[in-house]
Parts: structure tokens; sequence; C-alpha cells
DNA sequence: ATGGTCGTTGCACGA
């Protein structure tokens, strides 16, 4: 099984992007985050031609969160699970593929240390736990696939030195991210990669993609049971390059 | 050293 994910950053203006995508690289499961897209605008039609069902997460014009899987899709839950307050944002959708329990993710960019997004962001993290402990147990199946805005360590972060007092690699957020890991999930692309310094987001400003100035931000976590079964873990950069780029590239990850 | 681009929408703002 191979599973994706990937920022698509509108899909109304990347929908020829992502239908290349598709053909080319052959996801089974694919995790988009940044639809920009409400419920009945979203191209269910398009994608079941390609061979997959979908589920999507939209509000309109900012956020959306979609599943598109070609080995099944049950048990769609949009939205936290958790029995708490419902994210007043598209953020958040889960289905099962396959026997995998897969959430597509995007998480709050927390804007600035100072700002009440930050603390939004760090409260949706600790909601995305018992979201997760909500639907499964650590011995289950499970893959939470997305957008972070949460660079693990400073070897995910270009120039360290840029990032102090920034968001994105603060103790708090890495440690939300970290009590993830403890609840029985690890990063599965540095599974594959315990030591490169390869990135999934670029500024689109600055030339910041071809200057090699990125983030990595885009994660694929997965339980043990899943760790397991990976074979293989790539970030596509070549999604990066060319006409009308999204400024995240997928991450690819393979299961056995 | 600074700022640089996209996407939305509407005539800024979020990322």
């Amino acid at each position: 099984m191979r599973i994706a994910t990937w920022n698509v950053n509108s899909l109304k203006a990347r929908l020829p992007r992502v239908e290349e995508w598709l053909a080319d690289v052959q996801p089974d499961v694919l995790c988009m985050q940044e639809t920009k897209l409400a419920d009945d605008a979203f191209p269910a039609l398009t994608f079941s031609a390609l061979g997959y069902e979908s589920a999507h997460h939209g509000q309109g014009q900012w956020n959306g969160v979609a599943i598109l899987s070609r080995v099944g899709l049950t048990d769609v839950v949009a939205n936290f699970a958790d029995g708490g307050e419902p994210d007043p944002d598209a953020r958040i959708i889960t289905a099962v593929c396959d026997g995998v329990r897969v959430s597509s993710v995007y998480v709050p960019n927390g804007r600035s240390l100072d700002h009440e997004h930050y603390q939004y962001k760090l409260r949706w993290m600790a909601q995305l736990r018992r979201h997760v402990a909500a639907l499964a147990a650590p011995s289950d199946q499970v893959v939470v696939a997305g957008d972070f805005n949460i660079a693990p360590t400073d070897e995910d972060v270009y120039d360290p030195r840029k990032f102090v007092g920034a968001t994105h690699v603060s103790p708090e957020e890495r440690a939300e991210l970290a009590a993830l890991c403890e609840w029985g999930m690890e990063d599965l692309f540095r599974r594959h990669h315990p030591e490169d310094r390869i990135y999934s987001w670029w500024d689109y400003r600055a030339g910041d993609f071809h200057q090699g100035r990125g983030l990595r931000i885009d994660l694929v976590m997965g339980t043990a049971a899943v760790a397991e079964r990976t074979t293989f873990a790539v970030i596509d950069r070549n999604a990066r390059k060319g006409q009308s780029p999204s400024d995240h590239a997928p991450v690819i990850v393979d299961l056995a």
C-alpha cells in the first residue's frame, strides 16, 4: 500500500497537477490539505474517474482536508471524534483504508508565539491525541498524515538560527509531537532517512526552493504496526517544480 | 541587508 500526504494549497488551483501526480505516482491513499473548497465544490467525480473513492471535509475559502483511496474508504469521520468541542475550522478527516485508520490533518500554523493562534495550535495538537486515542489503540494500524506546521527537530530546518523565537520549532510544539510519539506513533519518513536534511515545504518567495531553504513540516506518523510494514519513504521534490506548484511537496510511504 | 510569492477575495490578509 502506497500512502501519501500533500498540502495542495488550493485544490481548485492545483487539480491539474494533482491529477497528473496521481497518474504518475499511483498512490493507494492520498491525504490532502488546504483544499480551500466547500464540500459541494470538491471534484469527487474527477477522482472517481481515476479510480479513487474520496471523503472531504471543507469549509470554503480556507483550510479543507480530504482522503482519496483506491483500497477502500469506510468509517469516515469529519472533525474530531473525541467528544470534545468540534474544531470550527475544517482541519481533520479520518477514514479506514484497507485496515489502516488514516487521518488527514492540517495543524494550525500558529502565526507567532505571542499570537492567540499559537495557543490554538497547541490545544489542537492535544485534541488530536485525544481524537486518535478515542478511535484506536496504540497496537492498531493508525496513520496520521498531513501538514503539521511543526519541524520535529533542528535537522528539519534549513537554518535553525533564522527560526529562533518563531513558530514551527518551539519546544512546546515539539513536545506536542513527542507526546504523539509517546502514545505510540513514529515519524515514518525519519525511520528511513535518519540523518538526511530533506524538506517538504519551501516559501514561494525569494527562490527558496531552488536555494534549498525549506522545512520538513509534512509528516506521516504511524503506529508500530504500520511502521513495521514500511519499505520505502520519499519526499517528491519533483512535484514542487514546474508550472504552478504547491509550496509543499508530497510525502510518500510504501507499506508491504 | 532587505525583500522577494502565491492563494483567496475584494480593494488585505494568511501562509
